[in-house]
DNA sequence: TAACATTTGTCTATTGTTTAGACAGATCAA
DNA sequence: TTGATCTGTCTAAACAATAGACAAATGTTA
């Protein structure tokens, strides 16, 4: 496993910002190498030197973007936020903030020509981060379809999610945790981390 | 007069997105080239390479941002705007864009440490601005004193910019115009841009 | 104020990224 | 079908970024 230099990242990082520019401008399909470079002001054949062609480039963003959410999980507690979090686990705090500090990534989700695969792969890896790293209890003693219930409270929050995406974060990061918070008392009150157990 | 490379410009804005981020967390007073080479992710070598200290960087930046008001001004009108500018000229609009654009930046107006100097320089340009791109034509026949005219309308502008940068933003770029249009129909009617004439 | 630690500014040699430019083949548009 | 553009690959050369050392200046603490 090779280790990527920071100089490396640093021109991948541009790559990955000029990608998203034109995503917005033109859509994906008729982008061109050339547009790209064009774009991240840098020479075609540095483009070849870090991708094959654009859409090992677009797979890379959008794995940066997917593994983000499943580290943001998995982050320790030093960043608590100092907000009432009797409802909410960490994890959710953890998911939010990475989402809006990427914001200018995740916002891609509002385009239809867009990064392939985005709109299956993002709510899937919402999925998946409730099936690997989140547990639940039933409140009282009616059996639950366990599978049923997470892909139900996964999409859910996922929907949260891409409804505050779509309004272009017109609420801040507090507000919007607070909006959470005040649903989540009505509709997701069993949720535990597994971490917190 | 040496060109400066594409690539060195990178390396640049890279140092002035880190000084920005630092003013704004710790003022500029206690930053070292230390902390700055650290935020930016580079080699403390790199910076002397291209800097003296943090104060020709400062400076660097400071004359990059006025420097760009001022060609704000004198850009052709292709990017003219699709609105009514019956009350307002291009110019004017090119300013808030700029600024708009590089809101980063100008809110470090927002910090009393910060850029050595810009408290006072910003106004200025706003000042010079008026002085040598703006002419007036007096309503009626009593006579004005054109300087402390200059002074009263250029200082009003960069108060509303002010403000709404203080504000964080909070209006739209296009509601900030909208609002600016219609002060301007009751105090500075008689504002005239030299290219218009 | 003495001792210690940190930061500064300058310098060299080395590393490694970015570059220009060429090429044949693929794809696109008229 | 022709001409134009874009692709993917390859070189050698240009150049930016790096590690590391140094003496001097500055800051910190006892």
């Amino acid at each position: 496993m090779y280790e990527e230099s920071v100089r490396q990242n640093r021109t991948k990082n541009h790559f990955k910002l000029a990608l998203t520019e034109l995503i917005k401008e033109q859509g994906f399909y008729s982008i061109t190498v050339k547009d790209l470079v064009e774009q991240a002001q840098y020479n075609r054949s540095t483009f070849y030197v870090h991708y094959h062609d654009k859409f090992e480039m677009a797979d890379d963003l959008q794995h940066e973007l997917l593994h983000g959410l499943e580290e943001a999980v998995q982050l320790p507690y030093k960043r608590r936020r100092t907000i009432n979090t009797e409802k909410l686990n960490t994890s959710h705090f953890e998911i939010i903030s990475y989402v809006y500090q990427q914001r200018f990534y995740f916002d891609l989700i509002n385009y239809d020509d867009t990064l392939p695969g985005l709109h299956r792969s993002l709510p899937n890896k919402f999925l998946d981060i409730y099936k690997n790293y989140f547990a639940f209890e039933t409140i009282g003693d009616q059996p639950v379809n366990m599978d049923y219930f997470k892909h139900y409270i996964a999409l859910g929050f996922y929907g949260l999610i891409q409804s505050w995406i779509q309004g272009g974060f017109q609420e801040s990061q507090d507000d919007f945790i607070h909006e959470v918070i005040e649903l989540s008392k009505t509709h997701i009150r069993s949720v535990q981390y597994i971490g917190d157990l």
